[in-house]
DNA sequence: GTCTATAAGCAGATAGAC
DNA sequence: GTCTATCTGCTTATAGAC
């Protein structure tokens, strides 16, 4: 049971309001409002609100191209892979579920050198996905669909998981794993 | 060719607007600049900005609607009926990208009875897309996956499409269906 | 570390001239 | 139908007392 500083105490407070109502329209006050304290207060701990949008998104960010990175350098097959991939994304959604409300929805908002940063790490994270299913199609073990479709088609589904763990976050997150690979991966019949 | 007024005018700059950079961000005056008029010109076609979003939201919500509730009525297997709502979801997409910006990212900021109907609607679609999967695993032509897990992995993807469309409109549609169709139905192997 | 007070700017919206 | 001028309220952020 760890204690945690003031300013993580403001992160994990603004990402749960922004998971609620969206960056834009979440204020400095409702922030502060939400833990009992002024909005001026605030501004001992971090430096305004783009810095508290910043750690948000870039720490999830990080553990996804770390991830990722992990699941490329395994030798296994790109059927394996893939579903190396989903697992990853469920048990960082378990983990910073609020936090991808943010990182989906407003890393617009962000200020441009971190706003880069962003989007690089996210290019490269649908490249490696994207090379992983390529390389399961010339092997044979994918089907030679469109690889964008297939790549679109499961990235949608990881990225707005976070959605639905809110809802019926109850499932056990070890049935919702073999569920999810086996209809992502072989489909409805 | 058809001439459109300027209430039409403004609800289609305002949707392509709100796609940019969402319904919070833009202001009446970004609206107006976008049209080399003044803010206050707006308000002799509307009423506010609200009336803006709660236009371009219910009616892309009431074209959901209606197109499930056609595939609903027909007389086909569960498996056809679910490549049916594919295709529908497919060609409102086409129709509407813009819209569909603010229907998924904005629908929260809907006031009280523009929002409880959206919601409405929405429940009742999934609730429609729920019993067709249902029954096509009752019938055995459907695996017997958690329905609810094969619900959110065609909706989320179906759901996020508008996103992908703009980046690679270029694709064939009649393409896109066919593959989409074959992904999310037969799966990856 | 939190407070009060306050600055400077932008939001949605209205009144009334043309 | 569009304009200018303006109102009211909220935004992020800072200064300085305690």
């Amino acid at each position: 049971m760890k204690t945690i500083s003031r300013k993580e105490e403001i992160i994990q407070v603004a990402s749960r309001l922004f998971y609620e109502k969206g960056y834009k329209t979440v204020s400095m006050r409702d922030i502060a409002t939400a833990m009992d304290i002024k909005a001026a207060s605030l501004y001992n701990h971090i430096n305004g609100k783009q810095e508290i949008l910043s750690e948000i998104i870039l720490k999830v960010a990080e553990e996804f191209t770390v991830g990722m990175e992990n699941v490329v350098s395994e030798k296994i097959s790109a059927i394996e892979k893939v579903e190396k991939v989903i697992e990853m994304h469920i048990d960082i959604t378990v983990n910073y579920s609020e936090a991808l409300a943010a990182l989906n929805n407003d890393w617009m908002h962000l200020e441009k050198s971190n706003l880069s940063a962003f989007v690089k790490m996210r290019e490269d994270y649908e490249e490696n996905f994207r090379k992983i299913i390529k390389q399961g199609i010339e092997m044979g073990e994918i089907k030679a669909h469109h690889p964008e479709v297939i790549l679109f088609s499961i990235l949608s589904t990881l990225r707005t998981l976070y959605l639905w763990y809110q809802k019926r976050g109850k499932l056990d997150m070890n049935i919702l794993k073999r569920d999810m690979v086996a209809v992502l991966i072989k489909g409805l019949i």
